[in-house]
Formats: C-alpha cells, structure tokens, sequence
DNA sequence: TTGTAAGCGTTATCAA
DNA sequence: TTGATAACGCTTACAA
C-alpha cells in the first residue's frame, strides 16, 4: 500500500517534497495524533475540541501546508455550485466588455457564476477552453467563435451541455445562436454613404475568416451594386484587426488614387483606428462605423454608426442558455440583433465637400498644421 | 431508507417530478436493468459494450435526463481545476474590463480559470460573492471591494485563502494590495490647473464613502491649500458615480456663481460626464480626469488626464496572488500605481481663457448654437 | 472530548 | 461483455 510507503518517509521530508501529493486530513491526522474526524473538527471550528488538540492540529496544518479539499467536500455535502463558462475574444474590446456584462448580469440572476475566458481569436485556444470549462463541469457554454469548426462539441451536445453561440454562427453542428444582422447593417451603412454621393467607399474590416466580417463585406458589396458601382479592389482593406492595425491601413487606404470621398468601418476597432488616421492626416472623409461606441458623438464630427447592441446580445444569448437549462427542447434557435443607424454627423459629409476640401489639401501638399478653416 | 422510497415510486413520476434529487448512475442503472459500471461505460463511450446494452442504458439516461456529476468525477480522478475569482465593479468601466483583462491573462498563463463578479459597489454582494467563490474552492481572490470591513475575511486568510486587494485597500485585516498614487495624482493634476491660472476649481466624484474618491479628494485640498486657495464647497459635487449623473452635477455646477474656470474628474466616469454636459452647455472650462481613455485625444479638444495603469494594477495583482499561491511568505505587500499626468489641451486652457469665453456667453444668454467662433 | 463507520457519485481494479 | 467492490477526501451519524 502507498500508505506504508509513506510511513517511512520523514515528516520533514513530506514537507520539503513538493513533488507529493497534496497533503489530506488523514496526512494531518497521523502527523498530529489524532483521528482524522478530530482534523475535520478542527478545521471547521466546530467547538467541543481542547485547546491542547487543536493547537497540535493546527501545528501539523501548517508544517504539511494542508488545505481542504473542496471537492470532496462539496460532493459529500451535496453542494453543487453551478456555473456557466463564456469565451469571447478580449475584455479590452468594448463590444465585448458590454456583451460580457450582460452575461454575467444574467449567470447573477439565475444563480451561476461566470467563468470568463479570452480566445484571442486563436481556435487552438477555443477548444482548449471549451474542453477545459466542460471538464469543470458548467451547466452551459456560450461561445463567440474563433475556430471554423465545432464537431468537436457534437459528442458534449448529445450528452446534454448546452452551448450558445454569439456574435458568429457555429460551424458543422446544430447550435442556438444570436447574431448580428451583419449584412443588412453594412448594406444599410453604405447605401447611407452612397445617398451623400458617395461612390469611391472605402471598406476596412477583419480578414474574411472571420463570418462578421465575410458577411459584413456582402452587405457592403449588395449596396455598391445595387448602386451600380463597381467594387474597386484597392479601396477594400482587410488584414487589420486591432485599433493599431486598422490606423495603418486607413493611411494606405488614403493614397489610392483616384482617392475614396467616404469608409465603412466593420467594427467599433477599426472605426477608431479609421478615425485617428483621418484626423492625424487631417482628411476629411465621410465615415460610418458597425458598433456603437461611448464618445461617438463627442468627437469633433460626431460619428454615424449602425449600433450593434452587444448588451442585447449577451442578454439573448443567456437567456436562451437558461431556458435551455430550464428544460426547453426543440430545434436550435436563432436569434438576430438588428441594427439601427444613428447618422450622427460623420456620415453625412457629401463627396463633393470631401471632394473639395481633398483638391484644396493637395495644394497644400504637406503642410501639417491643426487647423482646417479656410 | 431513502432508496426504497423512491423504488415505490413509477419510474414516471421519477422523470416528472422536478424536485426529486439529480438521478444518479445508479439510478439509469437500475432502469436500464444493467449495473453501475456498465453505465459508467456508456456514459464514457468506453468500447465492449454489446450494442443493445448501450441503447437500452442511452434510453434510460434520456428517461432521467441523468446527466453525470463532474463533482464525483474529478474527485476519483484526482482532477483538480485550479481557479481564481475576481470581483470587480462593473465591466462596462472600461477601467474595469482592462483591470480584468489582465488578469485573465494572468490567470490563463498559470493555468488557472477566472471566474468574474460584479459587486456593482454593493458591500452585500462583495459578502456573498467571496464566500461562494470561497465555497468553489477558488485558490485565491482579487477584489476590488465595495465593502468598508473585511473583517469576515479574516478567518478564512488564517486558512490558507489567498487574498489581494485592487485599487482600495482592505478594512480590518492586512492584506497584499495594489493601489494607485490617489492622493499624489489628483493633487498633480489640481497644481497642474492652477499653474494655468485656475482658482475656482470643481472636484466631481464619487461619494467620499469610496476610499479612491476621498483620497483624491485629499490631494485636491492639498494642492489648494499649496496654493493658498480657500475651499468652496459648492464647488464639490461628490454625488455621482454614472456618466449620466455626473453629466447632471457638471450642469449644477455650471451655475455656481462666481463661475467656476476648471473641473477636476475624479474618474472616467465622471470626466466623460463631465465632458458631455460642457459639450452639451457649450461651456469651455479647463478639465483634467483621472484615468486615461482610448478616445481621450480624439475629442475637440484633447482631455488632459492622470493616467491611471488599470492593466498594470490588474497584472501586479495577480503577480502578488500567484506569488502567495507559489508559497511566498511575509508581511502584507502593497504596490504602488503612480499616475503620470498626460498634457493634451483640456488641462492647459488658461483661466483668463475660459473667463473670457464666460463673458461672452453670458451676453449671448440662452443661445444654442453648436457655433463658437468668434 | 474523541473516534469509528458509512456514504456522497463517480472511476479503477479485478474477477466472472 | 459485464459486474462486485474498493477508493477518491471529505462530512454525517453514532458510539465510546
């Protein structure tokens, strides 16, 4: 038996070793004397044990650096905390801030806690999390996606653990699902843009990987032909999808010639990145955003955005987690999170001003300076 | 006992009746007529079960919608989750979600998961939240408290639990803490207005029950005081703590007559509020807030804040938590976040300036144009 | 005041 | 292919 082996061992070397197992009551009870209910006793507090016992358990408590087990205390107990995991991208990402507070608002509700994850938009880690939460052993999942294919669940989903998926639909299996509606948003955003004049558009978004910004790309592409314009190639910018990433790219995105009066910007990261761009050089474009952001319309040309309510989204998505975990049965469920314009100044410049403040920039050619009026 | 009870009972009414306990394997192993083991089988997928025996055990497990208990599982298994818990106020901060993101990285990089509350600065909530995250068996705990006595923690610290506090300090026991320079910021910040003439100057902040809110409080009277500048309580608007409200006190404060020149915000919260209601009123005031914010050079004119790391605090925090949890020992530890006051135009509009622009409005009495030009 | 034995719901071992 | 039994680390019931 092993617990002979360790009999021979010293204490003090129990103690240094940090390669033993995890110390337990029964460890502390044959370091102290006593019976292993009389550890119990002591580490509960329950009263009725002498001082003299208490203070030799407490001893052996400390020197083995023993700590309950929760586990076994809970299942003996009959306690079974209940919890729901979410994953989504990066807490610094407003959109996502909101929708995790909804959630966690929600899990608060219905008496789970939240269990939060970032997949930082890397399927290898989505998956790793996924497995992870269910091994922990939430009552459900909610999911913005990273990966492109989520079999891997199917084997969970038959066994009965509850997933939603938000922001991006699941991939491969059946799954309840709150989205956004992507492409009717960003077909509104651009022929918005097109009815100021607009017909040099800028498009600047994630890689197309990823499904908001595929999708997003189609409504943009439904409004130009709509228009009948033709999709110039240059002016679609896909490779940032960070604040930082997107700056860059907007400058590229300035120096296509003949040079674009208007940008729709997928998500509240790159419309910020789009917007510090423009004021750095100084251009004056006419801009609308996917996402509603806090300052929106405290700039300096307070900007039009289609407000994609992440709150909602979170709201929704629990809710249906819950009802799931309530007992409803049925098909998957699909919920869409419309999305409202809100012009708000930036997206109502007209091409010609932008096309004149442009012609009389190129004469200046690159002097810097704060100042715009003429 | 309990057993034969339930076996009077129809196998129906078993199913129906919600408040009967979670049925166990040996609850689908007596349905399906098969023993424990042959359940534990099916359930894990393992292979040499005869097909029939399969169906019928699935069968009985969609009955009694069983659904295996991770408790047990990882308590025979020896798996142990390791986990941290984190109370914050509010992820719509975004102080709060950069707080938080940190530590989930933190957290991710040794291998434990986060789980998230908020207290939304209800001292009842921080209570119950630490003893459910105790309960868990959360490894260890980062709060931002709401409450004024930690006293309740005490006990449990004794144990082994491993606390850290995050932007307040902790009440009635010691513990490891992560602050920021308050009283040193926002008196920088204050000297930083009068050194551009200022002398009626508003402080906008939280109650001064909040520790963060009376101890930048403090450093705002000491820079007055420097300067020999007597306080004007009607100048100290401590009643907000949304956007929303802190909007309405900047509106009261607006008419306190002699008028005040500058504003200092005590947080985000309250500059942004603060921000929108002199939008709003078209008033130009000189502003400094505590805590920096990803647009605060975008706006007309750019917001002079204290930065305020909420990355950095998040990460130093979990640094001195997963210290603790690797065996560190000694004393209560406490960091330091100092602010670093970044000059951007709102902070540096001189006295004279805004006295000016007052003498002008005044004139142009109840006029809401969005013009200012003179 | 202390200790013994059973049991929480699962998995592991070994036998049938 | 299936099942009886012990064990995970703790608490509860009961006894000493």
């Amino acid at each position: 038996m092993v617990e002979n082996g360790q009999d021979t061992r010293s204490a003090t070397a129990e103690v240094r070793d940090g390669l033993s197992r995890r110390p337990t009551m029964r460890d502390v009870a044959k370091r102290a004397g006593v019976s292993l209910k009389t550890v119990s006793r002591v580490v509960n507090q329950e009263p009725l044990v002498e001082q003299r016992t208490v203070a030799k358990v407490e001893l052996a408590i400390e020197e083995l650096r023993y700590r309950r087990d929760s586990l076994a205390r809970n299942l003996r107990k009959g306690i079974r905390q209940l919890s729901i995991g979410l994953i989504i991208e990066d807490l610094a990402n407003p959109f996502y801030a909101h929708l995790a507070q909804a959630v966690e608002d929600a899990a608060d509700s219905n008496a789970h806690s939240l269990i939060l994850t970032s997949s930082r938009e890397d399927p290898e880690r989505e998956r790793t999390f996924v497995i992870n939460l269910l091994q922990r052993g939430v009552e459900g999942l909610l999911i913005v996606p990273a990966s492109h294919d989520h079999r891997y669940l199917s084997a969970d989903l038959v066994r009965g653990v509850r997933v939603v998926f938000l922001d991006r639909s699941p991939k491969g299996i059946e799954a309840d699902a709150v989205l956004s509606e992507n492409r009717a948003g960003a077909r509104r955003a651009v022929e918005h843009l097109i009815s100021f004049g607009h017909r040099r558009i800028c498009f600047l978004g994630d890689p197309m990987e990823l499904e908001t910004s595929a999708d997003r790309f189609l409504g943009y592409k439904d409004a130009l032909s709509t228009a009948g314009i033709e999709l110039d190639e240059r002016l679609v910018s896909t490779r940032s999808s960070t604040v930082q990433a997107a700056e860059q790219q907007t400058n590229e995105l300035l120096k296509v010639r003949p040079a674009p009066t208007a940008l729709f910007a997928q998500n509240n990261r790159h419309c910020i990145g789009a917007l510090r761009a423009l004021q750095a050089a100084d251009a004056r474009l006419a801009v609308v955003g996917f996402d509603d952001f806090e300052l929106a319309t405290m700039l300096p040309t307070p900007v039009t955005v289609i407000a994609n309510d992440a709150h909602e989204m979170g709201r929704q998505g629990a809710e249906l987690l819950f009802n799931r975990l309530a007992g409803v049965n049925g098909g998957p469920q699909r919920r869409l999170i419309p999305g409202r314009l809100i012009a708000r100044g930036s997206g109502e410049i007209t091409a010609t001003e932008v096309e004149q403040s442009l012609a009389t920039q190129e004469d200046r050619a690159k002097y810097a300076t704060t100042e715009t009026r003429t």
